[in-house]
DNA sequence: CCCTGACCTTGATTTAGGTCAATGCCGCCA
DNA sequence: TGGCGGCATTGACCTAAATCAAGGTCAGGG
């Protein structure tokens, strides 16, 4: 567990700029709210506002519910960086550790107006929400248009950059997510996402180690099944 | 056809803040290229680079490409609304025109970095990128969660809140997109979109007029066919 | 260290939506 | 205003993934 001034000088170290004046430091300071939340709890925001959520450590998915009780994983997020929560609208959605986490909570209204004050700030929500974006596009092409093999390919080249590790020219995997958030993830049932570790573990591709451990053989054939583009425009 | 001054004044207006001194509004209006297509034309756009495109008028589809030459449209959009098209990363995506249409074309690194001067228009970018996010997400949901029944309904109640107008009660609905820009959009194909359409229009919940007009009789049915969350949190 | 419950895997069967194949209809242009 | 070409609809059939149903395995607590 990190204690709140640690929490804030790694948020303020990435996320605010350096020249920034103690005070305004203090302003934003003043406006984050610390949560530290054991594995697998929801977080109780307010549902009528919109957040800005830090991840200090742990993991956490962004999750949007339907009808009928079915969920979609719009997002996983891991440390150092810096999620949206909507408020609710024509769907509900919450966020939920993945493991025991330390985050940090800011009204996303009150901290856009207080970033108005200086353009780097701004600029860096900018950014985040940019890059939130284009991950949230890339999702709805696989979601839309993929096979459930090239699913779960692209979700492993994705986690391989974000939390992979390299030890030996392998990369090693602890995915912090149950096979449900997996198939929550990727619009898939849990029996397919097992049945689609299997196609790969078979081939070769990949192998599994415990519940939580994947080791990457072969990166190349596993991007080779994403079903990413790859002629040239 | 608009003229360039008419396409730039209303895109300041809507999209810059009143105060903004004319050094500095010129400044935005020299990084502005202005582009008049015809229906049915893929906007040639540097995909080395992010852009930011304004409909001054007519309607436009952002389609991201898998391999197989699958296609996903990713956001339909419409006059006076703002849109960030990505450069090229795992998947490409192109900027097609739906009719004829006036666009201004930026380079959104310039755009931003000219923004540094001022806070409100920074703001303003955030806001544009915060809504982008925010249908994304509800696409991921409709996407990876929605029945084709549920993916139409949720369409159509989107598209009469952006396009449509009321006369005498009822919705009317001119959709600028084709069946396959429908089934591209919801992840179907164009078989399924149409079967889909006859049991709405049988149902009486909806009456189509020609191949683009649709008029909704239902809406509360429609709404009640979409997947949406009703009960409370 | 072994027991237990939750999670994961595997297999059999079903089904929603895709694919293939005509046919129909709109809207444009001569 | 009539013919034509592209889009939309409809129908028959197929398949990828869902559903239903057992088992197996792992990790944490007694």
């Amino acid at each position: 567990m990190m204690t709140f001034a640690e929490q804030f000088d790694r948020f303020a170290q990435l996320h605010l700029p350096a020249h920034l004046g103690d005070d305004a430091i203090l302003r934003f300071r003043s406006l984050a709210r610390p949560v530290d939340a054991a594995r697998d709890v929801a977080l109780g925001l307010d549902e009528g506002s919109d957040h800005l959520v830090f991840v200090s450590s742990g993991a956490i998915k962004l999750v949007a519910h339907a009808s009928a009780g079915r969920n979609q994983v719009v997002a996983f997020h891991f440390p150092d960086e810096l999620v949206v929560v909507p408020a609710r609208a024509e769907h509900s959605y919450t966020l939920s550790t993945l493991r025991k986490s330390d985050l940090l909570v800011f009204d996303y209204a009150s901290f856009a107006d207080l970033a108005r004050g200086d353009p780097a700030v701004l600029r860096s929500l900018l950014d985040t929400a940019h890059s939130s974006l284009s991950r949230s596009r890339e999702k709805s092409l696989t979601l839309g248009r993929k096979t459930a093999t090239e699913r779960l390919a692209s979700f492993l080249v994705g986690m391989a950059h974000r939390i992979g590790v390299e030890r030996e020219g392998l990369i090693f995997i602890d995915l912090p997510m149950s096979r449900r958030d997996i198939a929550d993830s990727l619009g898939l049932t849990i029996e397919t996402v097992s049945r689609q570790f299997t196609i790969l573990r078979d081939l070769g591709i990949v192998r599994t180690v415990g519940k939580s451990g994947v080791q990457l053989v072969d990166l190349r054939a596993l991007e080779a099944r994403a079903g990413y583009l790859t002629e040239a425009a």
